[in-house]
DNA sequence: GCCGATTTGTCCGTATGTATC
DNA sequence: CGATACATACGGACAAATCGG
């Protein structure tokens, strides 16, 4: 349920072009229209089509209108889009999912280390690695490293559950901000052990920071896919240079 | 140079975190005093806070301030973020870098084609194949699709000097929004043609969508990396549902 | 624990500029 | 030219979260 007025607007506005009721390429009812539907001002609308823009849902012409630029995805593909957990996007496309802990310990962050997650030298970490599979094939090899104090009290069988759980509803954690690399790679000996790489030889690695609501480096995650389960989606506008 | 007011203020406060003369972790100056430095209203000062959240520079925290999550990445990666042309990407990476165009046509789309590009049946098209290399090196196969009607007197000879140039600067074009989506696959016959595969048998493909200033498809395009010349990076920021 | 000061979040109304038709 | 539509900017009001005394 959103809690704020421009975000029920969104929402709103949201559905009715998923729903094509608002179909691709035509236009929004115009700003002065969405004030008197809503009753709101003018910059609570606004507010609302730059979250639809952000998305790649609508694009505003000067002068003109909002258009509709949202086309519905046939393909049946596992998008990691925004912060989905791994588990969400598994249930999201109906496919029995298990993860496996095959290591689980506390490490200190060295020099080198640091370097390559954002974490200061000397944090205590969690390092956990950890083996999703898909209808029992082992598909994404997840290396991750929790801060210790940030998210303290892990344990194995909460990485076998769900760590996200755990941090959001357990510990009252918000996630805010996630940066992400991509990257294609040649497998390791360690991909070789844990996954069913078939005939497979590369994996397409996602690696992550996230921060929570206090801005803080609480995760690093490297995510090693194999490359037929793995699809990312992304919506770009004009950036400010 | 920045035509509007919170354009200036997002990137003067850009500047500076990018110099660390805000340094990472630390709090920019609250609002109020934002306000008084640059002689703006709150609404002005906010608006660019909020684009400098959307590239993951900042993150602001409810009652507390907005803190610097930025950190300057070190790797001498080429970096495919935002909407930038493979050539802006190599000079900015300082490599020597070449165009070939072995494939040149105008054909018009089809049903299936239609499916998997955006473009309405029966659209015609400019269909180009180019090979793109680095220092020598054929690293990317780009297989482009430009609407001849909203991209007219394509010629060859463009193809193999800009396209985005000739589109911005010629036409006057101005591109607005892009969806991609990146994946991994195993290599074509036309790959192994085209490009200097070494021992890779695999390629980071990404295709996108670009829509112009009339949020019209005007370019299909999928681009074919060779793994060693491939890293997308990517900031999310907490999505409403 | 309370209270007040500070800081960010949401929302409103209005004015002016600019692009489109 | 005027009407319509989006873009930018200002100022003010209240809410909610945080922090220090």
């Amino acid at each position: 349920m959103p809690k704020s007025k421009f975000e029920s607007i969104y929402k709103d506005i949201k559905v009715k072009i998923e729903n094509e009721e608002y179909e691709y390429q035509s236009f929004l009812p115009s700003e002065h229209t969405l004030i008197e539907v809503y009753d709101c001002s003018r910059n609570t609308v606004r507010r609302a089509i730059a979250e639809l823009a952000a998305l790649g849902y609508v694009q505003s012409m000067h002068g003109k209108g909002v258009r509709v630029i949202y086309q519905p995805l046939d393909q049946a593909n596992f998008t990691i889009g925004g912060i989905e957990s791994f588990k969400e996007s598994a249930a999201r496309n109906k496919k029995k999912f298990t993860t496996d802990v095959p290591f689980f310990e506390e490490i200190v962050v060295d020099k080198r280390m640091s370097k390559k997650t954002g974490f200061e030298e000397g944090t205590l970490v969690y390092y956990i690695q950890r083996v999703r599979s898909l209808d029992d094939i082992a598909m994404i090899l997840d290396i991750n490293m929790f801060s210790k104090e940030l998210v303290p009290n892990l344990t194995k069988a909460i990485a076998k559950r769900s760590i996200y759980d755990y941090i959001e509803k357990t510990l009252g954690m918000q996630i805010v901000t996630s940066k992400r690399t991509m990257t294609v790679e040649r497998i390791t000996e360690a991909d070789e052990n844990y996954l069913d790489m078939d005939d497979y030889d590369m994996l397409a690695v996602v690696t992550s920071q996230t921060y929570n609501s206090d801005g803080l480096l609480f995760e690093y995650t490297q995510s090693r896919h194999r490359p037929d389960f793995f699809c990312f989606h992304d919506t770009a506008s004009r950036k400010l240079s």
